[in-house]
DNA sequence: CCGGCTTCTGTGAGCGTTCACAGTAGAGAA
DNA sequence: TTCTCTACTGTGAACGCTCACAGAAGCCGG
């Protein structure tokens, strides 16, 4: 089997041949190339013409190198991989991004910055300006690739509220907290007055939110908080199967369970069926994520849906306005209830 | 809240300022970047201290613009894109391949060619030579982006055997048809005797392989194939219950079913639950894949475990290679029984 | 002492683009 | 007419790097 790899390609056409073919100058060229402003119609229609035939495409290093811009941007997640790459959300999250960025035209890099010496070597990069700016997944607080960059003026929009990082980095979230109040207000709203929670972990923004949702509506409802009616998690399904359990042993009595992640409230789910308690007759159970895990569970979980597709668009939106010099901005999207046959 | 974003970020240093940091020419400081040959020790040295004291990071446009290569490499995932970002598998090969390629210090530059735009212009970015080659996830057959890339010419690396392509393109595959051979022979030694199959799509490679694999055991045990007892799926959770459903329908008899994929087999195991058939007592069911759902499934499955990891590698090293000048390999890497409860 | 080899170094050119500037033509105002 | 303004176009310079080449220095064999 010989076959020349590299056989096939031929050196693409540069702005001179275009130039050439359409009987205009470089610099006509690049102006129909950048908006066509201050250009004829006839010129206009000459090179369009003209780049149609020879096929040519904008050599974006030799733009870059002029600009000092690179017209590409990161995808940077830091810390747990593990966890956002088993996240279906994550999934939704990555793709929308790329999408959303493609309209544009600008390509994305994936950055996973897991060891010390990728965060380094990402760092570097970034700060560099190989990319414009940075899509930041890290619901860790006190990431300090995040503070690294956001020192260093690197355009930045974080998905959820960064913890850490002061108020001067963009980011975009769902309304964890609100969401979290509508579950509880929708459990009391079913005669429930025992309401337990799993919480997700305290490090990191939605934890804090959806517990925070949770006290304030039972605050509000005069209900208050038993403390040993709240347990945390880790947003494993391990976790949920355990926080139930050890909710059942420190109050039988509980009638609902407002759990921070589908994934723990399909163990809490399990846990409940052993105890040979029904749902949603003995126990409601709310989830929070609308993931895969929410429907394919038995009973199928009510549960909050994020709105992840616009949170993408919303990200990619607030950080090429960024790029294009405005200020940081955060932005909060609503939730939605989505009510199946676990409460 | 007014923050120039732009602010930070000055004018980062040239190879210019490295040189007159070191004293010695833009020629030295360049050929000790690029493997130092033909440099005096006490240069090279010179040049390090000069590097590190400047904090230089080579402009890759720059580069790029004269050396005509992008040292980048694109992620391209064609077709059906819900069906891979659902599957934990396929995060692990672009987790995998991302960080392979990091070890080279290569950006990965994630590419989702689902419309028919998207298509073109991702075929274009890729042939204008935006990126040195190509890591193509496309289970269908007859990809046309795929075709027009190695008519092109451009080094390609598919992950697993592309069905319409010609001999010409490299692949990185587990050993799909061993898989199989190795699960039916483990249900043979269990003593079953009537094994059904739910097959995959039978436009993707997996699916032609997993099934032939099935035959073939089922042949040399002097067995045969019931047609009857070939149903097939399209790898979701529903077309396995179904094609359980028409399994118990066709050959109430059947003591075993090999399920072309994990996700399949929850259904199935579904199906037989309501069916009254007992697992692995009545039925034995094996899966493909080793997904997360095969762990979390009751009860938890046996199933075929593909070395995505290893296949992340040999794609990486077998695309630069390729992009080396090397002629295009195939690499088929063997798979591994992971028994569990359900046989 | 010369010529040739090897090892090392500096220099100019050029990659393909954008940008600033100079310049042209035509229209309208004085 | 002449001057100014607008709409458009072409030209060199620059971006930061690599590459080819020329040349210097040291060493060896003749």
């Amino acid at each position: 089997m010989t076959m020349s790899t590299t056989g096939g390609r031929r050196r693409p056409p540069t702005i001179h041949d275009v130039a050439r073919e359409a009987g205009v100058s470089r610099g006509t060229v690049s102006r129909v190339l950048n908006g066509g402003h201050y250009v004829s119609p006839a010129a206009q229609e000459a090179v369009n013409a003209a780049i149609r035939k020879t096929g040519y495409v904008v050599n974006r290093h030799a733009r870059s190198l002029i600009t000092g811009r690179s017209d590409s941007i990161g995808f940077l997640l830091t810390e747990p991989q593990e966890r956002f790459f088993e996240d279906p959300n994550f999934n939704v999250l990555l793709r929308g991004c790329t999408q959303a960025l493609a309209a544009h035209d600008i390509p994305l890099l994936l950055m996973l910055a897991g060891t010390k010496d990728e965060r380094r070597r990402i760092t570097r990069y970034i700060t560099a300006g190989h990319v414009d700016g940075v899509l930041l997944v890290s619901s860790h607080s006190g990431d300090p690739v995040a503070e690294e960059l956001r020192a260093a003026g690197v355009p930045l929009v974080a998905c959820g509220k960064p913890i850490g990082l002061g108020s001067k980095v963009s980011y975009v979230a769902a309304d964890d907290r609100d969401g979290a109040r509508d579950m509880v207000r929708h459990l009391l709203s079913l005669g429930r007055r025992r309401i337990g929670m799993v919480t997700g972990p305290q490090d990191t923004p939605g934890g804090v939110e959806r517990l925070a949702g949770y006290r304030e509506v039972l605050g509000e409802a005069g209900i208050g908080v038993d403390e040993r009616l709240v347990v945390s998690g880790d947003y494993s399904r391990a976790s949920g199967e355990a926080g139930a359990e050890r909710l059942l042993e420190l109050a039988p009595d509980i009638d609902a369970v407002f759990v921070a992640s589908d994934l723990m409230a399909q163990g809490v789910l399990g846990a409940l069926h052993r105890a040979g308690r029904r749902v949603p007759d003995d126990v409601a159970v709310g989830g929070f994520d609308d993931s895969p895990a929410a429907t394919s569970a038995t009973p199928a979980l009510t549960t909050i849906r994020q709105p992840w597709d616009r949170i993408s668009n919303e990200m990619v939106r607030v950080l090429l306005a960024q790029i294009g010099g405005e200020d940081p901005a955060a932005v909060i999207l609503p939730t939605e209830l989505v009510r199946r046959a676990s409460t």
